[in-house]
RNA sequence: GCGAUUGUGGCGAAGUGGUUAACGCACCUGAUUGUGGUUCAGGCAUUCGUGGGUUCGAUUCCCAUCAGUCGCCCCA
């Protein structure tokens, strides 16, 4: 029996990745554009850097971590998402000490979630992300949110909805889970057995819940908005303001709750609006974690951050049907016939390619006939056929494959020709 | 963790309780003794997911199991 790829992940084959190379530059090259700094932290953390920066009671720690413990009996996981070994990283190096402020970096890699699999997700995906660490300019947000949104349609997506919601700081967040317990607690019995829980650990949720949402109390639910204190509320309009200036359509959203413990002010969410999309349309997701540095042993440092998932980005590529420019072309292919023509043809190859010319040749022995199908599949602009009785002449056929036009050429100065 | 659905050659896809399991695509060979994208002819070694049961006989019926896909919860 032979062995099988584990569950939730996936082989990422020759033409696809080609794919994931464009997404991949167009995401440097507005970081660049952006001046956001590549960061690479390791695939495994300790456990415990997630468990107190993601939170004990998300989903994320609860029950989707790959946890294991290395030989030395410590405890490590997989990551799940970026933004922890990031702020992590900016602690343990001290970046708060950098001359450059706020330190913006970006980050490209697999994260891990043990998940059932479905339409867009995955046990390993992969994520770009963007954290701007030591500014609490409602500027950067808008910032932030127009980089994601420039990478979507840089690459051609049309079909997107920004929405967007604060939660406020501490005060604000206080005030309003005060209200929320309040306002369920009489009838928490009419709710699912998960509102039920969360109505102690983040009442919060309750508003996010599919279950419930037709119940009245969610209608009459006291909305974040309303508990905002002034200053919360005058960031929030601050960061509107700039999304509107940068001509950025968005919706505010009072139930968007994200699912990270750490968020506080603003948090957003881009969807994907395209036909025939899965159940899941979720994009994007990010905002701000003003205390998670904090709360992992740094100083107390302002930061905003997403991260997008490029699988999710493919298929909303398609679902839109976008059509990126994938095709695959090379310059020329060495036909050669007869042993003594297909010995030369090592060394022609290896002097086309010094020349930069993209080439290839015939591996398998195949006929004349087939080695000219061979580069028709390769899509060859030019076919070069040398056969013994070229060689003794010392010149090549070339044959354009796109007129059919032949002419004969030097063999010394085959690579010219392309030029 | 729960639910639905599917599992036949490299890919797509028919089909039946019974001697050689259609077809299409792709690929290879030849027609065209040194020239592609068209046409024609031929070829292309398949545990019919795996294990068990019923049966004279199972790819087809039953059970279990594994895997894929989609959905719920939640998220990227």
């Amino acid at each position: 029996m032979a062995i099988h790829i584990p569950r939730g992940t996936q082989d990422i084959m020759p033409p696809e990745v080609e794919t994931w190379h464009l997404i991949e530059e167009a995401a440097r090259k507005l970081c660049s554009l952006y001046q956001y700094q590549e960061i690479r932290t390791p695939i495994f953390e300790h456990t415990e850097l997630f468990s107190r920066g993601v939170g004990d009671s998300t989903d994320i720690v609860e029950k989707e971590m790959y946890n294991f413990t290395d030989r030395g009996g410590r405890n490590m996981t997989l990551r799940p998402e970026g933004t922890a070994a990031v702020v992590r990283s900016f602690v343990e190096n001290k970046m708060y000490g950098n001359p450059d402020q706020p330190v913006k970096l970006y980050y490209m890699g697999p994260m891990f979630r043990y998940e059932r699999p479905q339409a867009g997700r995955y046990r390993q995906f992969v994520q770009f992300g963007i954290e701007a660490l030591g500014s609490n300019d409602p500027a950067i947000d808008a910032e932030v949110i127009s980089l994601a949104m420039a990478l979507y349609r840089e690459l051609g997506l049309k079909k997107l909805k920004l929405v967007l919601n604060s939660l406020g700081d501490t005060e604000s967040r206080k005030a309003h889970r005060e209200a929320l317990v309040s306002h369920f607690q009489p009838r928490i019995g009419e709710f699912c057995e998960d509102c039920q829980k969360r109505l102690e650990k983040n009442p919060l949720r309750i508003l996010d819940c599919k279950k419930d949402s037709g119940h009245e109390l969610m209608e009459t639910a006291p909305s974040i908005v309303d508990y905002l204190n002034d200053s919360s509320r005058a960031y929030f309009e601050k960061v509107q303001e700039y999304l509107k200036k940068l001509e950025i359509p968005f919706e505010v959203d009072p139930n968007l709750v994200r699912g990270l413990d750490y968020y506080n002010h603003t948090a957003f969410e881009i969807m994907s609006e395209a036909e025939g999309f899965g159940a899941i349309t979720t994009l994007c997701g990010g905002g701000r974690y003003n205390g998670l540095a904090e709360e992992l042993g740094g100083p107390e440092t302002p930061g905003i951050g997403f991260a997008l998932s490029i699988e999710r980005f493919i298929a909303a590529l398609k679902a839109e049907k976008v059509e990126l420019p994938v095709e695959r072309k090379i310059d020329c292919y060495l036909v050669s016939l007869g042993d003594r023509a297909k010995d030369y043809t090592v060394g022609l190859l290896q002097e086309l390619r010094n020349e930069g010319i993209s080439a290839e040749r015939d591996y398998l022995g195949r006929k004349l006939k087939a080695q000219f199908k061979a580069a028709d599949r390769l899509g060859a602009r030019f076919v070069a056929v040398l056969g013994d009785d070229e060689l003794e002449k010392g010149v090549i056929n070339l044959k354009n494959m796109e007129t059919g036009e032949q002419t004969e050429v030097e063999l010394a100065s085959l690579a010219k020709q392309f030029r």
